[in-house]
DNA sequence: GACTATTAGTTAGTACGCAAAGTAATTTAC
DNA sequence: GTAAATTACTTTGCGTACTAACTAATAGTC
């Protein structure tokens, strides 16, 4: 039996992909965290403005699809996002269990703020946006291969 | 002015990087959920294993440092794995201040059911191994990129 | 040797993220 | 047309993450 030695140790923490991912999305969104902070949103409520900026009117369940999130994260999230004074939520007068979410004014002028953002962190980062476009790549063929199911 | 297009825009949810890292961090650790369940771990109290399968001896500090986690998060996520019997948690005598975490006996032979994760996980994934050591180390450098000093 | 600063952990508060249970509206089946 | 199933959202509970305030122990300064 071959003896467990550093190099080919299978639970050796600096060769997990899950450990580097989880480290990559939380030392990534930390960059954000000053540039949101002046809006008062975390990283999720902007994803959530970003959904909301490209295909408003939303309901919670496409908000929920597009963000790859629970109703039971979205719900509180979006009443935040009210409280803040940037979205609108009510009834869908032709099915009274969907909830619209749409951009208050505000809201929609935070968009010009916003754009300032992507290009911040990239500077931060200063990495080549191929090299970032290449992440991007492999990233969304993890998420398709996590996501087809077992048996296929 | 150039219109903002669909093409253009800065602001494209299925553009961010950091859109696809949460998510495909999120779905990774929803791929280990239904393995570790059976021992009762969480993905952070995982990898907080790995780390202690590794190095253990640990302090709270050390581990802290090897998983990027603040102290606030990790002193109540060793209480819990105490709580489970797979940890042991006492006062360095040489500096009260540190905390020594070592593992139990449980905690130890817990190692050799845990070998059998990555090679599920890689398995469910149905990725080639080249591929998930190139997203690697993309994430290890973009890693090292987030947490360079702004000023270099 | 006492005063101050630093260090290691803990605790409280806020916001996800997910599971599970609950509610109300709509659809389906008959 | 009503009972049952489904759907959309809300709520509760638990476990991260992170900030900030706090406690206790150690180190540094004079």
């Amino acid at each position: 039996m071959e003896p467990v030695t550093e190099t080919t140790d299978l639970l050796a923490l600096d060769r997990q992909v899950c450990f580097a991912l989880s480290i990559a999305s939380r030392s990534v969104i930390a960059l954000y965290r000053p540039l949101l902070q002046p809006m008062g949103l975390t990283h999720p409520q902007y994803l959530a403005m970003l959904a909301l900026w490209q295909h408003e009117p939303l309901s919670v369940k496409e908000l929920g699809e597009l963000l790859q999130l629970d109703p039971g994260t979205m719900s509180p999230l979006l009443k935040r996002l009210q409280a803040l004074g940037y979205v609108n939520r009510e009834r869908n007068s032709h099915d009274e269990r969907s909830l619209v979410v749409t951009l208050t004014p505000a809201g929609r002028e935070l968009r010009t703020r916003a754009e300032q953002i992507p290009p911040a962190v990239v500077a931060r980062l200063g990495m080549d946006l191929d090299e970032l476009q290449d992440l991007h790549t492999a990233l969304t063929r993890l998420i398709k291969a996590a996501h087809t199911p077992d048996d296929q």
